[in-house]
RNA sequence: GGCGCCAUAGUCUAUCGGUUAGGACGUCGCCCUUUCACGGCGAAGAGACGAGUUCGAUUCUCGUUGGCGCUACCA
């Protein structure tokens, strides 16, 4: 048998260092044994889901290193590899439950749904489908599509018995039944959920070994029937634990960055990055040394040695790591060649001087206008915070609100930035030039700098993002008013 | 709340019933050094708790506690 695994990200956001910790396993153990390893895009979200953040994954994965044999981008005999593309795929597949009576349609409005969850916990029930659209029968059914009404398709789950799911590092998981939703499989918009596209591309495109974070375990049995209901086999399946912030919480970029982008941005060497998530699935013994080539890691790799309590992510530790591969892997030429790739490219350096040149006198002002652009955290006293015209409670508000509305824009660029921070004025009700120059100090560290907008647009999102957390972290918790 | 997963120092981990519980990051000290950093040497620091099995439990079983995940027409 030739192992295959895959890594399946959903373009819904930042390349994100637990899909990158995930996908660094899949690739490892496919090549510790000889086999493929493929990259899927579960773009089924239509609402969520971005080109531009898929490209973005692709991007941060290749930086990394990592290279899949089949994909979007590379293609293979199993394509497509974007969900999006494989909607025909589905609906046959969908059909094949329907007819066996493995599934079916689900008339139940939004509405309904929310009363009868509502209804569920107001009586300390678990939240679960109460099959009301399973009673119906076949004319009735049938009326109800003549009439136009919308429908999903569920999948049809015995409430009794229990599943045990088979799961290669941790061992049997015992799962009752009656525990497990009737999931929605297809979207009344026509497109799959993640569990039927997932099991049904899964069997498609031949993957042996399923390895996947640990928040799939309770959907688990829903997988593992579905292979029942088509009659396949199921892969191994394997639960990785998910990455932790410092409080042990699941890794989130409220409290920990969390996109590749700004490890990259930060001036992280790539191959500093994989070996850091490499030692967390597979810690080194005592006197080997913790430096190690992809190809090294993969020579050494052993599923079974992948711990299955929730690391945190330790940037301390990859700091350290980092400056051993600055510092002993770079000679003097690579090192300057690595530098100049990463904050003074060409283009980046004819915007910042654009940007620089207006408010000049001495080329050498340029450092200190500038500095924050090749800088990680900020050191400024945080009364230059305070010393505008906000007080902590509407510097902290500002703060919060950007960071989530600057999260949510589609396109981060000039424009949606100056959209963002004028909102952020209006729903406090401050002036703009008051709300702005607390920025300046958070973004850029002083309040005479280059155009902020700009400078938070070179700086990118993650950066940005960093820089108001620290901000919010200098101002400290709102305190208790006597 | 229900279901599930997990549990060795501040952090990442080794140990496959018998170890002075090993290593790495971080911390602290000493050395090197015009400063700092790097580097070298050293130190402090751990089996969550309670039962059981066993000649012997960090290791096996059960319970408690704690952390985490899931509980969507998101993945």
């Amino acid at each position: 048998m030739i192992v295959r695994t895959r890594v399946a990200p959903s373009p819904t956001g930042d390349p994100h260092v637990g899909t990158a910790y995930v996908a660094l396993i899949n690739y490892l153990f496919a090549k510790k044994h000889g086999g493929k390893f493929l990259l899927r895009i579960e773009d089924t979200d239509q609402a969520r889901s971005t080109r531009e953040s898929e490209t973005a994954i692709l991007d941060s994965l290749h930086w990394l290193g990592l290279s899949w044999d089949e994909g979007p981008d590379v293609g293979g005999p199993h394509g497509p590899y974007r969900q999006s593309e494989r909607s025909a795929i589905y609906q046959e597949y969908v059909q094949k439950l329907l007819d066996a009576g493995h599934a079916f349609k689900c008339f139940c409005t939004p509405q309904r749904l929310e009363e009868m969850r509502e209804a569920q916990k107001a009586a300390k029930q678990p939240p679960h489908y109460d099959g009301l659209c399973l009673t119906y029968d076949a004319a009735e059914v049938a009326r109800r599509e003549a009439a136009g009404e919308t429908y999903v398709v569920r999948m049809n789950v015995p409430q009794e018995g229990v599943c045990v799911v088979d799961d290669t590092r941790r061992g049997p998981i015992e799962i009752e039944w009656r525990t497990v939703d009737m999931q929605i499989l297809m979207k009344s918009d026509g497109l799959p959920t993640y569990h039927l596209a997932n099991v049904v591309d899964d069997h498609l495109m031949e993957i042996t070994h399923v390895i996947r974070g640990e928040e799939w375990v309770s959907s688990a049995p829903k997988h593992i029937l579905l292979y029942r209901y088509f009659g396949w086999e199921p892969p191994a399946l394997m639960h990785v634990p998910l990455l932790r912030n410092p409080d042990k919480s699941k890794l989130s970029k409220r409290k920990n960055p969390t996109s590749i982008l700004f490890y990259k941005a930060m001036g992280y060497l790539p191959e500093a990055l994989v070996n850091f998530l490499g030692a967390l699935a597979n810690s080194t013994a005592a006197g080997e040394e913790e430096l190690m080539t992809l190809a090294h890691m993969v020579e050494r790799f052993d599923l079974m040695h992948v711990a299955l309590g929730g690391p945190v992510f330790d940037v301390a530790k990859l700091d350290w790591l980092n400056g051993r591969y600055l510092r002993e892997r770079l000679d003097a030429d690579a090192f300057e060649a690595r530098v100049a790739a990463w904050g003074f490219a060409p283009a980046r350096m004819k915007r910042i001087a654009a940007l620089a040149h207006p408010r000049i006198e001495r080329m050498s002002d340029l450092g200190n206008l500038c500095g924050f652009f090749f800088a990680g955290r900020l050191n400024y006293p945080v009364e230059l915070l305070r010393a505008g015209k906000l007080d902590d409670d509407a510097l902290r508000a500002a703060f919060a609100l950007a960071q989530a509305e600057l999260d949510l824009l589609r396109e981060y660029d000039l424009a949606g930035i100056e959209r963002v921070l004028k909102g952020v004025a209006e729903s406090l009700d401050k002036k703009f030039r008051d709300v702005v120059r607390a920025f300046y100090i958070a973004v850029t560290g002083s309040p005479t700098s280059v155009p902020l907008f700009d400078a938070m647009e070179i700086l990118g999102r993650d950066v940005v993002r960093e820089r108001l957390r620290h901000a919010l972290e200098a101002l400290g918790k709102k305190e208790k008013t006597a």
